[in-house]
RNA sequence: UCCGCGAUAGCUCAAUGGUAGAGCAUUCGGCUGUUAACCGAAGGGUUGUAGGUUCGAGUCCUACUCGCGGAGCCA
């Protein structure tokens, strides 16, 4: 048995004398009373030290200790309903754990700059627990749902040969005497030689991108999680995206309240979050923005400030698919009723969130997928393996990839990704 | 890589080309119910770096360094 209890347990102790451990969140003090505000990684809790009631160490004690000092306080549990979290020690005593000297990040507001660099005590603060519960919260939503659903978590390789998609500038090393090799930017090729062995699954995990990317949005490390499903096609696929979305953001919603009220975000616009979303078209969408009035010409690709004002109509993700076949990767599907474009789907958040799924029906005749190989000048001896897939037993597939911290950004309502992982690693910034 | 913005006390920010200030944090004092508590006092500065203009530069000019967010790319 611990000898100590939790803030979050405190319900089942009123009336009891009971030892707390933890950090000094805040100090007020009044003369001969002083008010202690103790966290624990459960909550909050105020804890009284009268002059009256304790030994003249234990009151200076009390006078002293100071931001983020760790302590052991000892005392009656009451309900308080002025206090944080409705619950009040009365304590009896108090014991130094560990100082904390000139704490750098003070009860009022600092810069970005200065928190990043000081991002292993920024993790302290109020706002940074809530979010990294949401994420934590997320992260087992994702994982039930799957697993719920007869899916195989399938962990597929970090270190590649070769990129996936032949875009993105990836993470370059040496590997021995083998000669370069590089930190994956998906693990969906995997997932598919892993989708033809189990019939679904799911891949999740971290994800590197070398891109110079300076934006809120961008991470060069991030997590994705990547289904990949035999024998399914978009419709199969759009189907899934939105299940699973509706699941994430619901469960966040009746799990997590007080973290989603710490961080002042509108439930109200998270609880619309549910099926059916909106779909339409790549052309469809073109329409759209040439209707508000924006320069867009039918073959590019939507920038970020497109995707806004595609989904700016809507209070729902927005899943836009068929897209021209020549801006997406080589192994998505053509349309059989369009070549032009691609089986592929975009899923854009609401509230400007942009995009946080990337997907497609994935091309499964060896002809046509060889060709796509030649087009977009890739080594094809590094597809072998995946050219396999197709050559002994191919069956139409789909999958998609969300993108973790997107996904925790917006149900979290926060400005920018690099809050929603403990260390961001960003072009210009990987310590601390 | 390109475009824009910025750098002054530990932190957040002020300061017509004319003696560098405030709040928070720290230290000391006061207050028996505080909610980023409050009240009084003290310490704390090579104004990012290098050069230039000027009687005089935190302020104007040039270069550089670092940071920020936007484009492109994408999750």
């Amino acid at each position: 048995m611990l000898s100590h209890v939790y803030i979050k347990d405190l319900s089942k102790h009123v009336g009891e004398s009971v030892t707390l451990k933890g950090w000094l969140f805040n100090k007020r003090s009044s003369g001969k009373v002083k008010f202690l505000i103790l966290r624990d990684g459960t909550g909050y809790l105020q804890c009284i030290v009268f002059k009256g009631n304790v030994s003249e160490e234990v009151f200076a004690l009390a006078d002293s200790v100071s931001q983020e000092a760790s302590f052991e306080i000892t005392g009656k549990v009451k309900e308080e309903p002025r206090a944080v979290g409705g619950f009040e020690l009365d304590a009896t005593d108090l014991k130094l754990i560990g100082d904390s000297v000139e704490y750098p990040i003070t009860p009022k507001e600092h810069g970005i700059e200065f928190l990043i660099d000081n991002r292993h005590l920024w993790i302290r603060s109020k706002k940074q627990v809530a979010i990294l519960k949401i994420r934590h919260r997320i992260v087992k939503a994702i994982r039930d749902f799957y697993d719920e659903r007869g899916f195989t978590l399938f962990d597929p390789p970090i270190i590649t040969p070769n990129a996936a998609e032949g875009t993105s500038t990836l993470f370059e090393m040496d590997y021995f005497d083998l000669g370069k090799a590089y930190l994956t930017q998906s693990g969906q090729l995997y997932a598919e030689a892993g989708a033809m062995a189990l019939g679904k699954v799911y891949t999740f995990g971290p994800t590197f991108r070398a891109e110079k990317s300076k934006t809120r949005r961008h991470l060069t490390e991030f997590w994705m999680v990547e289904p990949e499903m035999a024998f399914y096609d978009l419709d199969d696929d759009m189907d899934l995206a939105e299940e699973f979305i509706e699941y994430i953001v619901q469960t966040v919603v009746k799990d997590c309240r007080p973290e989603l009220e710490v961080l002042e975000r509108d439930i109200s616009k998270l609880e619309k979050i549910v099926r059916p979303f909106p779909r339409i078209s790549y052309t469809e969408a073109v329409e759209v923005l040439k209707s508000k009035g924006r320069e867009f010409t039918w073959g590019d690709d939507f920038g970020a400030p497109d995707e806004t004002v595609i989904s700016e109509d809507y209070d729902k993700p927005v899943m836009i698919h068929r897209y021209p076949s020549a801006v997406k990767a080589f192994y998505m599907k053509r349309d059989p009723e369009n070549p032009e474009v691609a089986l592929a789907v975009d899923v854009i958040a609401p509230e400007g969130y942009g995009e946080i799924i990337g997907g497609s029906q994935r091309e499964d005749n060896l002809d046509f997928l060889l060709e796509r190989i030649k087009e977009h000048n890739l080594p094809q001896k590094y597809f072998e393996w995946y050219l396999d897939l197709r050559r002994f037993g191919s069956v139409p597939h789909a999958g998609f990839g969300l993108g973790l911290e997107r996904t925790v950004t917006w149900i979290c309502g926060i400005d920018h990704l690099r809050e929603t992982i403990p260390f961001p690693r960003m072009i210009y910034r990987n310590t601390p």
